[in-house]
DNA sequence: CAGATTAATATGTACGTACATAATAAGTCA
DNA sequence: TGACTTATTATGTACGTACATATTAATCTG
């Protein structure tokens, strides 16, 4: 008679994930004891920490040292967004890539950038305008804001040939980012720049960067209407 | 002479982190075996292996079985919302919650809803809608369908008393879920209720969830205008 | 009985061994 | 020389041991 195989961490993850959507773990309740739930379903406990790893990390389970693990009382939904430069989001989707720098002025932070990086003092800054195409069609209009003293070789770079976003991510790595989205009406420039009707609903991606505690850059990714972002799978 | 702490798997992680962010490694580059890292570093391999699974969570590395470690080419911003039931989210924001049932109703789903749920035939829907407040002011307006396939127990629910959110996230645990964002214009009923001029963007979630292949439910959440959502830090 | 202290506990971690396996490189063959 | 096969390799994993540590429960003291 051969070995029986060992269980995998997947399966105890799916088992326990099994047990929780079945409710045999409601929200609030205590889990066993990871040694337990290893004799239980005949695997090591750290095959069973494995899997807790993954089903924490998913925001299934919380643990806690000596608290032992619970089922969230408050459950959120996680959703996790991958997003590429622009240039890679458009080849994806089969179209034509353009770039089309608006404009490009050093200028001092105003008060509504500084709010973003969480600056009390105005700093010299690259203010860079872009327009990005898909099929030849406007498809996000960014805005950005590039601090100059960490950043001073972004001065080097024709932006009229290379956009702001593809150098930034090859060339300057952060160590934290701040994502947000929200929604704007079209107006004036940017009705403009995408073409569209003034009072458009438009989505916004927000997002600034730092190394350290240094601000890198903060840009407003302004879609196209119709535009939609989704969560990976 | 006392022996040399042991190296964690944060401060290996870290100093790979570093090592990327000071573009030691560029995108594209293929970073050392484990074997080799952990040599240099001295350390496990499996504490390598830790490190190195945090940092491909993170979307800084890509790891494939004999292929090796790579920084990767075109890389991502990875961003992780934890969305919340509502009432947390805005009891989270030290304002009172309120919950108003619109309307309630057995309904086939509608194309829209049946392409959400990737369904080729129409099934038997319960359609709420319903407005959340924050300080007795319109917050969220929600748009759900729930597949009474899969949920029949809803039709017991009183939605007069309490939200199809809060009791599905409760009740009805999902085994998969669908999460994006776009916008759109207040219009005619969405304004009202919302009560803002006709014509303001607004940021719409919406959220599907799946219980295996069969669905549970769909909701758009229309945020009031100025709502904005942040990723978790 | 409340606050402080100590003990116990359940998870977290470093490691090493042995093995699994996906993927790449090398070799073979027509 | 290209297609196919085989060998090699670098990561992935199960486990067990020993220890670390955050947290909770129990105990002590005034």
């Amino acid at each position: 008679m051969t070995a029986e195989p060992r269980l995998s961490w997947t399966e105890v993850r799916d088992t326990i994930r099994a047990r929780i959507l079945a409710r045999h773990y409601a929200p609030g309740d205590k889990l066993p004891r990871d040694e337990d739930l290893a004799r239980n379903l005949g695997c090591a406990r750290a095959t069973v920490h494995r899997a807790m790893q993954d089903l924490a990390a998913a925001g299934l389970v919380e643990r806690r040292r000596r608290g032992g693990t619970h089922v969230p009382n408050d459950p959120v939904t996680r959703a996790t967004f991958d997003i590429p430069v622009t240039r890679r989001e458009v080849e994806a989707r089969g179209s034509l890539y353009g770039y089309r720098l608006i404009s490009r002025a050093i200028a001092e932070s105003p008060p509504a950038v500084m709010a973003r990086f969480g600056l009390q003092d105005p700093s010299p800054m690259l203010h860079v305008r872009a327009l990005h195409l898909a099929d030849r069609r406007p498809y996000i209009l960014e805005d950005r804001w590039i601090d100059l003293a960490t950043t001073p070789e972004i001065l080097e770079v024709d932006l009229a040939q290379h956009s702001a976003n593809e150098w930034l991510v090859h060339h300057k790595p952060y160590s934290r980012v701040d994502v947000r989205f929200h929604a704007v009406n079209a107006e004036g420039e940017i009705a403009r720049h995408l073409d569209t009707p003034r009072g458009s609903a438009l989505l916004v991606l927000e997002r600034t960067t730092w190394i350290g505690s240094a601000p890198i850059t903060t840009v407003q990714s302004v879609a196209a209407p119709g535009y939609e972002v989704a969560a990976q799978s």
